[in-house]
DNA sequence: GTTACCGGTAACCTTTAGTTTACTGGTAAC
DNA sequence: GTTACCAGTAAACTAAAGGTTACCGGTAAC
């Protein structure tokens, strides 16, 4: 039940713990995935992010927005064909690569609540 | 290239936004994987746990250590056999439920670095 | 013409995370 | 006996993240 667990060697260890830590420079923050995902089904608008990632501020997303962008993560569309102008933001693909990290994060926080319900 | 992208209904994208949510919760911390990693390879020390979570510092080290324990991430051993009593940290069986999630930010975090490096 | 939504921005404030420095009491090596 | 490592802790600080409030010009509905 120990033993079985030292299955990474020190190297292994060392070349995780500095990866990880790169992932999480960049993915750890509070929205940052939260906003990529509301945007896994179609673009969206501002206010409609606002409400999909419930409990964001105006100025936060904003600021996100602009990270993500920089970073890659989304494009910024304007369409201005109609009467009035109009922004929307779309994920690139480069955003798909985080697929199996969603699906990860995503299974393990499901799992996680329910130890945690059960153990009250 | 765009519409092959929507394979996420609302309901799903509002699960997953939750769930990852709660996960970053738990692990988003600065630290917090990094720890959790060093300790693969079999218990540590505290201040082995220092060197090899690198740039941490001896409070916050503790600070995180008491986290990680009372979330049941792993246990504090008290060896008082010798002569000198020794104190070590083991991980849980828990701790491995994260495997997953260290493999994927890991190699997403692996190829982030490199598409950067291209990019400069 | 007033009310409301849109896509933000600015200024200010609070909270959280993390750092630095200094210190503790005990062991052990030279 | 002094130097150093061990496992931390306390206090005081800084930096970063995030929240709150108010506001902007524009469109559009009633």
């Amino acid at each position: 039940m120990e033993k079985c667990f030292k299955k990474f060697d020190e190297k292994t260890v060392e070349k995780l713990i500095q990866t990880v830590g790169d992932a999480l420079f960049v993915l750890g923050g509070k929205w940052t995935l939260r906003i990529i995902i509301a945007l896994y089904n179609g673009n969206k608008r501002f206010s409609e992010l606002r409400r999909a990632v419930n409990g964001i501020s105006a100025r936060v997303l904003s600021n996100e927005l602009k990270d993500l962008e920089v970073n890659g993560f989304l494009k910024r569309v304007i369409d201005s064909e109609g009467f009035s102008v109009t922004v929307s933001y779309e994920l690139t693909e480069y955003s798909f690569s985080l697929e199996e990290v969603v699906l990860a994060l995503s299974s393990w926080g499901e799992k996680h609540l329910e130890t945690i319900k059960k153990s009250l």
